[in-house]
Parts: structure tokens; sequence; C-alpha cells
DNA sequence: CCCACTCCATGAAACTGTTTCATCGATGAT
DNA sequence: ATCATCGATGAAACAGTTTCATGGAGTGGG
């Protein structure tokens, strides 16, 4: 174990300095502190003084928060229901926003007393994660598989379930089917895609880029994607929406110009917790369980830090080879009363555009994408 | 500033010993931890190593976590905001599992370092509340008025918008008017009820006791709202639940059972977030705004602990007399689509009744209070 | 050009808290 | 009675931080 004394010797400085340098404080010279630094880094120094109090486990995301979303406030439930038999204390960190910009995420975290991490990812954040479980630091990644390095992950597989959703539809009759997915790129959203794309291509029906949309995750993004889709001239059947909230949103909007759910449209939607229950007719959707993803996410964890801990690393720096779990959860298909039939007569697209385009003269709310007459009336 | 030497010195021991104690390291006879612990807490000694690492703020709670609630949710939401800018991190601690046996409240939060809290009170937490804000260290209670003592708060006034809620359905005619509170009897749902009382005394309208329920938090609660109500002889035509997830269940079971809302029965509800405009109608209920509560309450904080760090009392340790920071943001009323005018024909009761027992014959979920026939066929 | 003066980087030493190892006495087994 | 063991304790070594002193580079006035 390397002290600061064998840092100074080496960096051929004070120890008071090599203190200085890794506190961050102002007055050293460039040139020193890349010195010590290179020299910490080298040795792999960890500070022994305060070690003890490394009990914490971070959930760290990176950028935005999105805390206030079910899922992220039920995967963060779910640890908590864990932590309390642990011992351990749980930490909410940016980490973009909490590294010094000459540390390693490691350091980073030791810094923080922090032992283990629980990586919320999303396309976006994908570097830094990659480069976090690159380090061998104790973390496990939520909600993507990070195949390539030697990262430990827990995702929740929704592509068979959405695969089954799609069938579903197409055993009710329905052959348009359209699918909404959240404007930011990550995995989960991928793995519905391919889900869909793959009962499409089992029975022979061929997919149709104006039946792939994008939109916020949000009620906005719902309504969106419903008027969007009124707008084809060949309208869909049937909407498999990705986010809760975009399905709420778009029932909503049927519900605004007449169209009647599942009669004329069917809409299946996507649930972390229980909205599906909380609207009317209670929605079919694909369901995830986001406080069982956090509960097993830390059980996960708390195995990698104590194999860490037994291994003789407890202060969680990068290994030769450090162990990896990976580990799915599965998503289920739940059917409620939002999917039917096929409609027998094409009833929506001219109920929907004549009432879209009336609806919208009295909306306070304006389509984002400026509607053309001319498609309307189609 | 105190130290172990000093500690050591006073109660006649060493300072190893000293160390020891504070560490909760077993070989410790009881009668020499008792002295050293002691000479620490009339020293109001606070850790100097490590020091600097006391850059985080706590998200304190005692007992079951409500992590997965939407208001806790938004709450740390608006906390996860704010933090970004202000450098610290965030730890979201229960208290009671947290602390050690022999340690002040203090104590604890400055061994994991944190320099302030942010404390969610409920009822049955409120002692622990109360100790800590006694103890001086910098914290803002969400969610209570602790009138007495030298606490911070910040609380949302939800008491004034409940009286507007309960005058608008009196305005509208009703006036037999439930309501439904949570089991737990927390500040915020007490004010609520206060607010009912008010309404109905300043247009003389005599409270009863029969339209006062209790019922969990939870859309099942919601649901038995529904149904006892309909039980009564004297079926009210209006529902105030003071929780979303009551309300979002008391307007599935009146659709199940064939209740219109709001022809049959007005129902207004509470919303943390934005529960009312997924739900059809839309729902007209009492808001706060619980992401801004979060940031509201953190901003409350950081002053406090700015003011401590001026006054030379880094360590947030007792002060004869702190400076106290109150505050209340308020809830609103926000008309939607589940209230109108008092039915002109008692359809419900009779409606209600009907289908009420019907609907339990071929339903899998029982009430949880045993319905009497002859209360069902009145 | 020289001489204070200032400012900055740096190190020695003082200081804080933790951990290791040795000691001492009580207790219990033989 | 003797020896082994174990628990409580302290001295000293150790790790890291902070204070204060130092020396040199730059600067401005004479």
């Amino acid at each position: 174990m390397s002290n600061v004394r064998q840092i100074a010797q080496q960096s051929g400085v004070s120890i008071t300095t090599v203190s200085r340098v890794l506190n961050n404080h102002p007055r050293v010279s460039p040139e020193v502190r890349q010195r010590v630094l290179a020299a910490t880094n080298a040795a792999g120094y960890a500070p022994n003084v305060g070690r003890k109090t490394a009990c914490n486990i971070a959930y760290a995301f990176e950028g935005e928060t999105t805390l206030d979303s079910p899922f992220d406030a039920a995967i963060l439930a779910g640890i908590a229901r864990g932590l309390d038999e642990s011992g351990f204390d749980l930490m909410v960190l940016n980490v973009s926003r909490a590294r010094l910009p000459y540390e390693t995420y490691s350091q980073m975290f030791q810094r923080k007393g922090i032992c283990g991490a629980l990586l919320r990812s999303a396309n976006p954040s994908r570097p830094v994660v990659e480069t976090i479980t690159a380090e061998g630091f104790p973390a496990v990644v939520i909600g993507d598989r990070l195949e390539g390095g030697r990262a430990s992950f827990l995702d929740c597989d929704s592509r068979g379930p959405s695969r089954e959703a799609i069938e579903h539809l197409i055993n009710l009759g329905h052959r348009r089917i359209a699918i909404a997915m959240h404007v930011v790129d990550d995995y989960d959203h991928t793995e519905r895609l391919a889900g869909y794309l793959e009962a499409l291509s089992r029975h022979g029906i061929a997919a149709d880029d104006n039946l792939i949309l994008r939109a916020p995750a949000s009620r906005a993004g719902g309504v969106q994607v419903v008027r969007r889709l009124l707008n084809l001239t060949d309208c869909p059947t049937a909407i498999y929406l990705t986010d809760p909230f975009a399905a709420v949103g778009a029932m909503n909007e049927c519900r605004r110009i007449g169209a009647r759910v599942p009669e004329d449209l069917s809409i299946i939607g996507f649930d972390d917790g229980d909205i599906r229950f909380g609207i009317h007719p209670e929605m079919t959707c694909v369901c995830q369980d986001a406080a069982a993803l956090g509960a097993e996410a830390f059980s996960m964890l708390c195995g990698l830090i104590q194999n860490a801990a037994l291994s003789g690393n407890p202060t969680g720096l990068p290994l030769p080879s450090h162990p990896v779990v990976r580990k799915s959860l599965r998503a289920w298909l739940e059917i409620h009363g939002t999917t039917g039939p096929v409609p027998t007569v094409p009833a929506l697209a001219a109920a929907g555009s004549k009432r879209l385009s009336v609806g919208l003269a009295s909306s306070v709310v304006r389509p984002s994408t400026p509607s053309n007459p001319s498609e309307l009336s189609t």
C-alpha cells in the first residue's frame, strides 16, 4: 500500500506538496502537479486516513437528473429498502459534475467515501459508464448491456415482451401497427424496437418507416404521436408506445379527438410502476418492476463489494481481472382494456382527421409539426 | 477547537482509547466509554482530520422509506437540480438506522460528512425531527410546521386551497361533502381537514363524522372510500380525497359501479405532480409543486449552512442561538372535469348500491368493511 | 544598477486522528 | 499453584493536513 511519503519521494517533492496536489489546492505549479499526479496514478494511491468512512453506495448518473421519473424513483426506493440491512449509506451523485479535473472516477468515488456504484446508464452517458466500469471500480450498470468490456450489469429484458405485445396485436388482426419511442435513444427503447420488428418479420409484415416514430417521453410526446399518425394517408390501427407518459398522452389525445380505444385504435403502453391501473380503460402494456430492479442491482453490488474486500482490494482500485456479474430481469406483457380486434371499418382516419382539425381550432395546444391542411383532409 | 488529546486528558485515558470510543470499537469498558463520551459531548468535539469532506447534504427520513411516492421523488428531483451548482453531494439517509447508540444526531451527520440536512417529517417521526432541530444542526424540515422550538421549516399551505376546494363544491350546490384522509395522521392531512371544516362552518353546514374518513393513501384506499360512503343511508354528493392515489382509486371505483363523475358524484383530489392530467375526466384537485418544495428547501438549507460557516461553526455543532428560516409555499386549487353541479335527483345512492352489490358479486376484490345487506338495500 | 518589497511555490515541523503492538491484570483450566 | 488466555489499555508508529517559515523571482523606486 502506497502512501503520501512514497509518492513524495518518487516525484521528488515534499509530502506537503503531495497533499496539496491531492486536495486540489491552488498553490502548486502545473509541472509539479503533473509529476505528482503521474506518480499517484502509477502507484494506485489511495488515502488511508478516513478509510473507514468508505461505506457509501452511489446512485450515479451523468448529465440531467431524471430522478422524478417513476422509473428512477422506484429504482431508488428498491435500493433504499436494501440499504437498511446492509449498513451502507446511499449517495446520489452526478459523476460528471463531482469529478475533479485530474482524477479518475475511482479516485473520485474514494474521495467521497464510496465503495460501490450503481450506474444509471442512458446512451448519452455510455462513454462515462464504460470508463468507470473499465477502471474496475465495483459498479453495477442498470438498464444497459455493456457486452464489450468487463462491466457488471442488470437489465430488464423488454424485447421478448415487446414482441409478444405486437404479436398480441397481430393475433387480434392488426397489420398496420405503429411504434413510438423516446427521442433519447437508449438501450431499452432500442430493444423494444427490436422486439417490434421481430414480431412483424415473424408474421411476414413489412416494417413501414412511417410507423416508427420518436417523441419525447412525456404526455405531450404521446399527444404528438397520435396527431402525427392520424395525418398519415394509411393510418395505423394500433400503437405501441414504449414510455408510460407518452402512452397516457396518446390515450388523452384519442379521447379528445373522439377516437375510441380500443374500438377505433388499440394502444399498448409501457409501465414501470402501476400507471396502467390509474387510467381508463386499464392499459394493456409491457411492464417492468423498477423497484425490483433497484433491489436486485443493489444486492449484486453488495456481492461485488464483498468480493473486492475479500480479495484485499478494499479501495476499489483497478484490478487486472475483477469479477463480473450479469443478470437480466424480465419485463412482461399485461393485457388489459386498451387492445381489441382490428376495426372492421377504417373509421379512425376519417373521424380522427375531421375531429382533429376541429379540435385544433379550438385548442390552445398547437401541434409542434405544422399541420398541412391538405394532409388533414385526406 | 477540541481534539482527541484534550478529550483524553479530561477523561483520564489515552488518545487511543478516545479514538476507540469515537469509532465504536468493542474493546472499551462501559465505564470508560461513558466517561469519554461525556467529555466528548461536553467539549462539543468534532474530528478535524477529514474535515474537508463535510460537503454533503442529507435527505433524511426516519422509518420506512417512501422514496417511490411521487411526492418524495419530486422533492428529490428538486433537490438534485439545486445540487449541481452548489457543489454539495446528496446523501439519502435513514437517521434511525444510521445513528450509533451513543451519538447525537449532529455527531452522526458529522461522521458521515454531512453539513446540512433536509428532514422529511411525518407524524411518527416527529420526535426525531424535533431532536435534530433542537441540537441546532443546520436542517430544514419539509412538510411540517414545528412552531415550537427553533426549527427551520418549509411547508406547503394546503389549508386555504382545501377550503377553497370545498367552497367550490358548496357553490355548486353540494351540501353533503365527504373528506377522505390518509390513515397516517401527518401535518398536511390535518391541515386539509382543517380547511374542509372551515369551509363547512363558514357556510353554516354541520360537519358529519360519517363523512370524515380515513383510508390508506393508495388506489385501494380510494376504492374503499367510495364503497364505504355508498353504504351510508345519506350518501354524499361530493368527496375530497387528500391523496393522489386514493383519488384515482375512487375514480376507478365510481366507473366500475357505474357512478358518473361529475354527474352523479363530484370528486376533488390532490396532486403532487401531474396525475390530474393523466386521468379522465381531468381531475379537479388541490395541487402542490413538490419539486419546487425540494428546490426551495435546498436553497434555504444552503443559506443556513453558509451562515453556520460564517459564524465560525462549520461543524454544525449546537449553538445557543442559531438562525431560523421559515417559509411556506402555497398549494392551489385547479378546477377541471370531476366537479359539477349537485345532482338534482339522488341517483347515486340507489344506482351505486344496486351496482355495488352486483359488482361485488362478480369481483375478486372484497370490501374490507363487511357490507351489511340491509344497508345496501336502503 | 541596486535595494527593498511582494508574491508565489515549496518544505519542515507541528498537529490530528488511527492502528499496531506490547503490557498488565484477571480469570479459568490443569 | 501455575500457566494460558483474554480483555482493557497505552505508547509509539503511522497517515494525512495545515501552519509557518524560507527562498527565489519579479517589480518598482531611487
